[in-house]
DNA sequence: TATTGTTATACTCTATAACTATA
DNA sequence: TATAGTTATAGAGTATAACAATA
């Protein structure tokens, strides 16, 4: 019934860490969908796309260890990118069981453009801030999201 | 020849403001269920209470507006703390159509101690901040989703 | 007619198990 | 025996539609 909300509430709500961080990440998932949507696809397709870009060659679970996801969630990741001709599967003479995941032409235009999008995104979602404040949050979320890793092991 | 050695470029994932709001927000979340876990109710439910604490009386929309989630969710939350004694329903005269929910004495002192939760939790979440970072963050969480509420009008 | 509470339904995301083919 | 890819399934979480009671 209500789509998408913003709740419209001034409770102490706004105090809460976890109230503010998912608020700001709901916002900026739907920026992100909003700017990417031209190019036909997501947050988690952009993010294969750069990484096969970044390393070469990696194979579908390989790629899903970069990313943090399942190699179950990467099949229809994978399956809706070669669909759109944006990324070839072949198989790896050195080791057949494993999918060899390549960038086409294709698919490293889209990349080009769709970081384009996500930086301009990015400077818009944060326009609100001055320079100074921009980048102590980011600091600050790569501390915390250090930390997160660091505790993992 | 074949990438035995990767040139390791740690794919920029960490610089994506995307990458981190995500990591931080679930980083906390877990946290939260940490930390609530030992009083049998979870962050959507100590919001509740919270909001309930702040201001009287609300019904069932009211508390949902204020919090940004759906009336057809709000019944299954208020449900689950009705049925642990925190909360009680009761008619409004002035409309029956609303229920008004009411914080019982068990409600509140749960609520009071899951703040203490809540704090304590937040401290150890912040700590590989100093002060200053950490107040630079929710400064700019702050303002980042007053912005969300505002281009939502 | 519109709103509140409610239920039922559907849809998304994610996790798990199991199957195959390869090693 | 273990690993890579795949499929199917089940579980949270959430959105949508519809209904009864009330305004």
């Amino acid at each position: 019934m209500t789509g998408e909300r913003p709740p419209v509430p001034p409770v102490p709500l706004e105090s809460r860490l976890g109230y503010l961080l998912k608020h700001a990440q709901q916002r900026l998932a739907r920026a992100s969908a909003e700017a990417l949507a031209p190019l036909g696809i997501d947050g988690h397709e952009l993010a294969v796309l750069a990484v096969l870009a970044a390393e070469y060659p990696l194979s579908q679970v390989e790629v899903a260890g970069r990313l943090g996801v399942d190699r179950t969630t990467m099949v229809a990741l994978v399956d809706g990118l070669e669909d759109q001709g944006l990324v070839e599967r072949r198989r790896s003479p050195q080791d057949r069981r494993k999918n060899i995941v390549e960038l086409t032409p294709a698919g490293r235009d889209c990349l080009d453009r769709a970081e384009r999008a996500r930086l301009a995104m990015e400077r818009r979602f944060l326009d609100p801030l001055d320079e100074e404040a921009a980048a102590a949050l980011v600091r600050a979320l790569r501390i915390l999201v250090a930390e997160e890793r660091r505790n993992a092991e």
